[in-house]
DNA sequence: AATTCTTCTTGACAATTATCAAGAAATTAT
DNA sequence: ATAATTTCTTGATAATTGTCAAGAAGAATT
């Protein structure tokens, strides 16, 4: 029931031989709200852990601006395609909050993961986790009606509602605002 | 825009060191068509690497058939979600064709993964790929119409309509069969 | 080959959600 | 604080897709 992302980055930030490690690759990054952590036509080459503050995953449809993605203290955001893929991204990142960040590179990840095995397998258990995760999105899409999928976000992330626009959550869960108003106004 | 699936059985299959490995811990597998290669409320306990046949995840959403993926020659397919997480799951799959299949269990895999440290790469390797793929469906189901989504399954995957039974194609269309026959009918 | 069962197609109608428009409310900038 | 901009809400209407029904076509069984 919890965000998958959200244990994700307990099981980076949690497990103590890990901290030192992360100490060393990590830094500690600030970017004001509105700022794109990445911008699409770009690989993108680095993971961030949300310290404070809530990002965005979006992309642009026919000028139509799409939410796909909502990541917030704890838990990690990258454009994942590009960065797993090494190549240019459809998605930009961006800070919807005053962000601060852990920063992570992905040329520092890969080295990590070929340093010991047991950071390889930390790689392969964070994403069986990010994977369950796409798998109950894709549940929720697939059958779920506009006021069931709202209902299902209110109940996984209720601090979306409070802490970002509408808009936002209305293309995340594919719908348009007007749609999202009336089914908030219940 | 080949089917990652497809990419990752090929993964395993054309590694030629990993083929005396595989052949040790894979067996075999017929099944005739209409056999549950597992049924839902059980924890999943093997993966299939399928060399003959179609096979279909799916489920039961208050009676409704609802199909979730289908994969055929040289791709994989499990309940993923309850193979990594050793839990109960609700999905079946189901042979929809005559089946000849090579089978690994959970055990056996996470001992090869433990055993030696490029195993497990490949474990992560694999599943960066199917994870990929995932976030492409997502994408398709969260913005694209009835009708845009039916034009981009026949263009990765057109051997499923003359393969399977069309209603199966709907609901993971997440259209109804009435719709997609109209659709189809241009 | 004939029967039975399932799946597919087509039509009429209903429900859901989108689009367009305009004013209200909220946020941001001055 | 006030003005400017953006976002949210609400209504009217349209488009898309679903539901129900019944016959046609296809597949499976005897």
């Amino acid at each position: 029931m919890n965000s998958f992302f959200e244990q994700n980055a307990s099981l980076l930030l949690k497990n103590p031989e890990l901290v030192d490690v992360f100490e060393n690759l990590m830094s500690i990054e600030k970017y004001p709200k509105h700022h794109l952590l990445h911008e699409a036509g770009k690989i993108c080459n680095d993971m961030y852990i949300i310290t404070s503050g809530i990002a965005r995953v979006f992309y642009y449809k026919e000028d139509k601006d799409i939410s796909c993605h909502f990541s917030a203290e704890q838990e990690t955001i990258t454009t994942i395609d590009s960065f797993i893929q090494r190549k240019k991204s459809k998605y930009n990142i961006e800070a919807l909050e005053d962000l601060e960040v852990l920063k992570i590179s992905h040329s520092d990840l890969e080295n990590l993961f070929e340093s010991n095995p047991k950071y390889e397998r930390l790689g392969r258990l964070f994403l069986q986790q990010i994977y369950i995760d796409l798998v109950e999105r894709i549940d929720d899409l697939q059958l779920k009606t506009a006021q069931e999928r709202y209902e299902t976000l209110l109940a996984k992330k209720p601090y979306l509602f409070q802490r970002i626009a509408s808009k936002h959550i209305a293309s995340f869960l594919s719908i348009t605002p007007e749609t999202l108003s009336r089914i908030r106004g219940k």
